[in-house]
DNA sequence: TAGTGGTCTAGACCACAAA
DNA sequence: TTGTGGTCTAGACCACTAA
C-alpha cells in the first residue's frame, strides 16, 4: 500500500502470488503453478520466477522440494520488517490503535551495555527514552530505548506519543538490519507499576539492536511485553534459517 | 562435519566463506571480496557466487547493498535448522551434555488443540510425552510433545533419555519445516516441581509444530524454558524476514 | 567515473517425485 | 517415464556507492 515498492519484475510477481494466497486462491496445502507455467504467463524467464518463489520461501509462505510442485504453508500471516521494528506500524497492521506515553527521557552517559551495543566509546552520551506503549488504550509494553547522540538529537524533536521510527525514516534514516534476543523475565517494581500487573509477573523481553545498511547502530532497545498479550512467531526450514537458541550459562545463583 | 552435505558448488563456497568469517579472516564490519573476484577464484559463474552470498544473507551472517561490497555482521553465531528442532543436537553444538528424564508417557485421545495442530480428526489418538531436559545435569526445560499415531508408534520404541528427533530421522522421517510461537508464562505447580523453581516463576514458552516436506505434521510440542537460562535470537532485515509478532487479544481476565 | 551489486535472459544438465 | 525443481553458465543492462 504505502510501501515505496522499488518495483522489479520478480517482486511484483511475488506480491501477486502472496496476494493470491492471502485471498484464498491457493489454500494451505494447495499446489502452486510450475515455474514454466508462470514463466509463460508473465512472459518472464525461469530465473525471474525462481527469484519470486525464493522470496516466498524466505517469508515462510510456501515450501519447496525438488521434483514436486511448491505448496502453500498454513498459519498466521507474516508481517514485514517495518512492522517488526516499529510498534506503531505493527499495531496498525493488525487493526489496533497504537499510542504511547513517555515515562522518562534522559541525556546521560551510556551504560556499559549501551556503549557496547551502540559501538560507542566508553563515556559517550546517549539519549534514553522510556515509554509505555498501548493498544486501544491498554498498556501492553514498556520500551526502553537508547539512541546514539546524532540520532537522539533528532528524537528529542519528535512527538513521542506517535511513531518515532516512522519520523526518523522520514528524516532519511534507513533501518536495514535488526537482531532480536527474546527471553522471559519477572516484572520489576517499575515494570509492575507501568503495566499495572503484579510484581514478578512473567514478561516477554525483547532486546533489539537496529543498524543502518552499513552496520552502524541506530538504536538499542529493551522492550518488555505482557506475556499473555503478545507472542513472537518464527518460521524456519531446512533451507532458510534466521532463528537461533541461546544459552547464557549458569550466571545467576 | 557430520552433516550429509548434499554437495553443490554454491553450498561449499558458502561454507568456506562462513568458516572464514568464523575464523576471523573477515571480522565484523569487514568488507568481503567482490562477486567477480570470487568467480575467478572459484572458477564459477557470477550467479553461483551470488547464490552462495544469498545463503549467508539468509542466515544473517552478512549484509548486502547495491554499489558497495558486502560486509560481515557481528553477534552470536547461528545454529542450523537441525539444532533448533532437536534439543540434544543444540546442546552438543554449544558444548554441553544433554540428557532427558521421562515424566509421563500417554497414549490417549487428542485434545482439541492437539487435533488441530496435528491435522487429525476429532477423537483420534496421539502419543504424548512429557520430558525434563537437562544441560550438564541441571534441568532447564520441560518438553510436552504430542505425536500422531504413526509417529508415536516409532517413538515408544526409542530410548527416551537421548534424542528422539535424531532416532526418528534415522528411521527415515524428514523434519523439513517448523513454526515456533514464543511467549512468557508463569510456572504451573507441575512446572515448578519439575524445574525446581518457585511457582509462577517466569518461563519462556515455545510452541512448535514440525512438518515433513509435504506439510504433514510430525509433532506438536510445548516447551517451557527457564527464562534466565535460555533465550532465542532472531535476525531480520529489509530483505529477509522470518519473524512475526503476534497479539492474542484480551482473552483472559 | 569506475566498480559493485541488483535484475533479467536463455539456455543446459541433473536429481527427484509422482503417475 | 514425464515433469518438476535444483544447480550452473555466460552473457546483458541498470542503479547505486565510493573514490
Amino acid at each position: 500500500m504505502t510501501a515505496p515498492d522499488n518495483a522489479s519484475l520478480y517482486r511484483s510477481i511475488a506480491d501477486e502470488l502472496k496476494a493470491a494466497i492471502r485471498a484464498g486462491v491457493y489454500a494451505p496445502g494447495a499446489r502452486l503453478p510450475s515455474e514454466s507455467e508462470l514463466a509463460d504467463q508473465y512472459d518472464a524467464s525461469r530465473g525471474t520466477i525462481r527469484q519470486a518463489f525464493a522470496a516466498l520461501v524466505a517469508d515462510g509462505v510456501i515450501s519447496s522440494r525438488r521434483g514436486a510442485r511448491r505448496t502453500v504453508l498454513g498459519g498466521p500471516r507474516l508481517q514485514s520488517f517495518a512492522d517488526l521494528v516499529s510498534f506503531s506500524r505493527w499495531a496498525r497492521s493488525v487493526g489496533e490503535e497504537p499510542s504511547g506515553r513517555v515515562a522518562r527521557l534522559e541525556h546521560r552517559a551510556a551504560t556499559l551495555v549501551e556503549a557496547e551495543q551502540l559501538a560507542l566509546a566508553e563515556g559517550a552520551n546517549v539519549y534514553h527514552l522510556t515509554r509505555v506503549r498501548m493498544l486501544d488504550g491498554r498498556p501492553v509494553m514498556i520500551e526502553r530505548t537508547a539512541y546514539p547522540e546524532p540520532v537522539g538529537e533528532l528524537v528529542v524533536g519528535i512527538d513521542p506519543s506517535g511513531s518515532i521510527t516512522e519520523r526518523l525514516e522520514e528524516l532519511g534514516l534507513i533501518f536495514a538490519d535488526a537482531e532480536h534476543t527474546i527471553d522471559a523475565v519477572p516484572a520489576t517494581a517499575e515494570d509492575a507499576r507501568l503495566l499495572a500487573v503484579r510484581s514478578r509477573a512473567p514478561l516477554l523481553r525483547e532486546r533489539r539492536r537496529t543498524t543502518d545498511p552499513s552496520g552502524v547502530p541506530l538504536e538499542w532497545s529493551e522492550d518488555r511485553y505482557l506475556g499473555q498479550e503478545v507472542a513472537f512467531t518464527v518460521r524456519n526450514s531446512v533451507n532458510r534459517n534466521a532463528l537461533s537458541r541461546w544459552h547464557s550459562g549458569p550466571e545467576v545463583s
